[in-house]
DNA sequence: GATTAAATCTAGTACACACTAGAAAAGTCA
DNA sequence: TGACTTTTCTAGTGTGTACTAGATTTAATC
């Protein structure tokens, strides 16, 4: 492998976890040249510009959590039930952009601070995600096993942003897992807070 | 009135609707003095800083959710289902963020991109806040009208982070209001999006 | 209308940022 | 070793930012 494969991929580490704890706007050049111990000059060489550096972090971050849960739903194989699904993915979603690496958090961590040109080279990437989701939902509803008389783009919405927003408040660090954090929103989506409702298993946290 | 409250108000107005739309670091002090026809300068005849102005429009932001909710929650009198109470709550905090004014709306968007005083200045105002919500759910769990086998906490952030992350796709130019995101949230998270569930009632959007 | 106070403007400073040009160093391979 | 390529550094530029000082204008008061 050439060096400046390597120095590439430490300029885009050093990148992904600058934006997923700092933001957009923190991640200097600068500060990432120095994690890597550079001149900020010398990143200039690998990537032509600051957003071109960034977008590829996000390219990468959008790609890591695509194949997080089509991977999980690939392995429940024969099993059909829609809400299985929706639960299976929901964790998957969770364990990728909170308990995972730096790029799928970066990814929502700058989620509505990027400047208009990133939102837009994203926009399709974000869209082919919520594509996922959507046919997680519409499967559900058609097969009777998710109500029907709710807006899916609107519980669509819901759940993603239920997922996302975890990154502001979870850090890891308590005995709450990523996948807890999956377990909850999928019970609370899909079953319900409400107590003395079917479907309902108890969950230990 | 002096003029010089006149002049404050339209700079606190300005800067609400610049952060709200634009976020902290669009927003700049020669920005908002543009939309006001002034210099940027004369700003700092009313405000000593950028910071302190954005702090108090953050403040306004979480003074006024915090009166919608609590509002909201007074008119319900006699009525003590605390599923009610959830669902006027989480109504009211979606109209104020969602269909309301700039300042709630600024102090959501700007969520996660101040600079470290900012958001250590608005932590105790958050946590105040959050009191609402803790209380509301301890008192469906302890009547028993909510399920006590998952995590309060991680519950709560959930509905918070649902309606706070509303903000970054409710456009409000469709024919979903901000009240119908509430009522779809209140519906996902409290009876749940399983078919065949009780406390159900038909929705129409 | 003159005097004082309030409010705004003009013209700047200092600094951090993304980015560039060209020299220097480090690595590669005959 | 020496010629060549790749990589990094030094030393800058230009721009946008928050913010300041002092002059100037506008408003209020007697």
């Amino acid at each position: 492998m050439k060096k400046s494969d390597r120095t590439r991929q430490d300029i885009l580490d050093a990148t992904a976890s600058s934006l997923a704890t700092a933001g957009y706007t923190a991640t200097t050049v600068k500060s990432i040249a120095e994690t890597i111990g550079m001149q900020d000059a010398s990143i200039y060489y690998h990537f032509s510009s600051k957003d071109e550096l960034v977008g590829e972090v996000l390219d990468i971050g959008t790609a890591r959590a695509v194949t997080a849960v089509d991977q999980a739903l690939a392995e429940l194989q024969g099993d059909h039930d829609p809400r299985e699904a929706l639960r299976v993915a929901i964790i998957a979603h969770a364990e990728a952009v909170l308990g995972g690496g730096d790029y799928p958090r970066a990814n929502v961590r700058t989620f509505g601070q990027l400047p208009p040109d990133l939102t837009h080279r994203h926009r399709q990437g974000h869209r082919n995600y919520g594509q996922i989701w959507t046919r997680l939902i519409d499967d559900g509803v058609e097969s009777g096993a998710l109500r029907g008389d709710l807006n899916r783009s609107v519980a669509r919405l819901i759940i993603i942003g239920a997922l996302c927003w975890a990154i502001e408040w979870f850090d890891g660090a308590g005995d709450v897992t990523a996948a807890d954090v999956g377990e909850h929103v999928f019970q609370m989506v899909v079953n319900g807070l409400s107590a003395d409702q079917p479907h309902q298993h108890a969950v230990s946290v």
